[in-house]
DNA sequence: TGGTTTTGTTGCATATAGAGAAACAACAGT
DNA sequence: ACTGTTGTTTCTCTATATGCAACAAAACCA
């Protein structure tokens, strides 16, 4: 293969080291030597000394409590240079935080990064009962809505890969037809928003809106999600034409007209 | 020096590596190869295959537009995890929320990494007027009121370091002197906070009052800041209760009595 | 407490992968 | 079209990252 080759080209020490960096996840905010060791196929000895790189630099750091690894406060500081010049980021809060108002659900902007969706920017509802996510949670891009306005809006060879790579069953309302799954995103297209119910969560529902750039390409999706209790069929059609004003407020500060 | 040996030990392109990543900053967000080069003294040709890797992993990627590098989402998943595993970020949200509410400033969290102050957590005030600030920004201990809370209760040789590295006078009440800054340090660990008049930046001001672990030890700073018109004199002292009760209810949720 | 297992860090020898020099390629600007 | 600048690639050689194994250090458990 083309791209083994220029796999091997990277730097292989980099590559474990980053590597390592990305093993680590929400449900996993703590990591061994020997775990990454294993889960990574890499050596020990490897591991450890990368990690005594990675921790020299505050990538990484060892809790004294736990004695185990967590992500350090570089990342931190990394991620904040992300947001600040991130165009989309700066013009999007304002309008998420007035959306949240109106409707009383939990809103973000989402973009597509690997062939997964990824949160860039979520403002919280007042409610006690919410939909948990995260900033930087990645989730797979055919089963929630913001996924879907981007598949909708993204090329064929995207919607390809995704579909080649299998569509997991993870509700009863999953679509795992990649037929179906076409079809339906023809018609968000059309439509210019979808309506999401159960597709990756038991009781969660959720609307999306595409988001244009100065020159109308779709850059980014921006959803509500609620219980389903709260975003009932009834009220999707006013919560949906606030979702595409404030999506549509967005594009216009991007430049799109 | 004990210390080179042991900064060979590391792994040098993991480290050129993320000396890369952290020479991004919010002033100079883009970066090109050669940039690098010679700004960190690294061959040209090192640095093109070593941002080929990073790249190949989403730390960076190119901008089409500029062709100059940028952070990458990969960052921005990272940062997600640190945050939701971070007990502090999880109890201060909401009570600094009702801070802002109350005063009508914008307020933050901060910590000490790496002898700097490192913003972990902000919430805006709705003033059209406001001070910027971001998370991950870092700024010197010393003429930050967060900062110098940190340093007051933080041990000796921290604050000999910070003093070694020098005192910049940023404005005209920038405290340089050594002396001056133990004496300020001592009393605000006496009083249980500081108030700061422009001491890093012209016409800024800021409350910062300690916040405590289980054990008592001060693990973070909470600070308000605003524009010197509206963070008065005759002000502070009703600021200041708010700021401290605020931090000892986060406090409180660490686990400190 | 002592012995056993698991885990992380070191030496060391070897193979290899990464650094550097320079040539090449790809643009941008004039 | 011609410079000047920038990024990628080729090649060689040495430095270095790797894996093994031995060691050290905890944790586990009885």
């Amino acid at each position: 293969m083309v791209n083994e080759k220029q796999e091997d080209q990277h730097l292989s020490s980099v590559k474990n080291a980053l590597r390592i960096l990305r093993s680590f996840s929400m449900e996993e905010p703590e990591k061994k030597i020997s775990d990454l060791s294993t889960s990574l196929g890499i050596n020990k000895s490897t591991v450890s000394r990368t990690m005594a790189t990675l921790a020299s630099e505050g990538f990484v750091y060892k809790d004294p409590e736990t004695r185990k690894y967590r992500l350090g406060l570089s990342i931190l500081s990394l991620s904040g240079i992300v947001n600040s010049h991130m165009d989309i980021y700066k013009e999007s809060q304002s309008i998420l935080n007035r959306l949240v108002e109106s409707i009383g659900e939990t809103a973000h902007i989402s973009v597509l990064d690997n062939d997964e969706v990824i949160y860039l920017l979520k403002v919280d509802c007042h409610h006690p009962v919410r939909v948990l996510t995260n900033v930087g949670k990645r989730n797979p891009p055919y089963c929630t809505s913001s996924g879907k306005v981007l598949l909708a809006y993204s090329d064929d060879q995207l919607v390809d890969r995704v579909i080649k790579k299998g569509l997991t069953k993870y509700t009863k309302s999953t679509i795992t037809d990649p037929v179906k799954l076409r079809a339906h995103l023809k018609q968000i297209k059309e439509n210019g928003y979808t309506f999401s119910s159960e597709e990756i969560l038991e009781g969660v529902n959720s609307i999306a809106a595409p988001v244009y750039d100065y020159r109308g390409k779709v850059i980014a999706a921006l959803a509500i999600v609620g219980p389903k209790q709260r975003i009932q069929a009834n009220k999707v059609p006013g919560y949906t034409k606030k979702v595409i004003q404030a999506a549509m407020e967005i594009s216009n500060r991007m430049g799109y007209w």
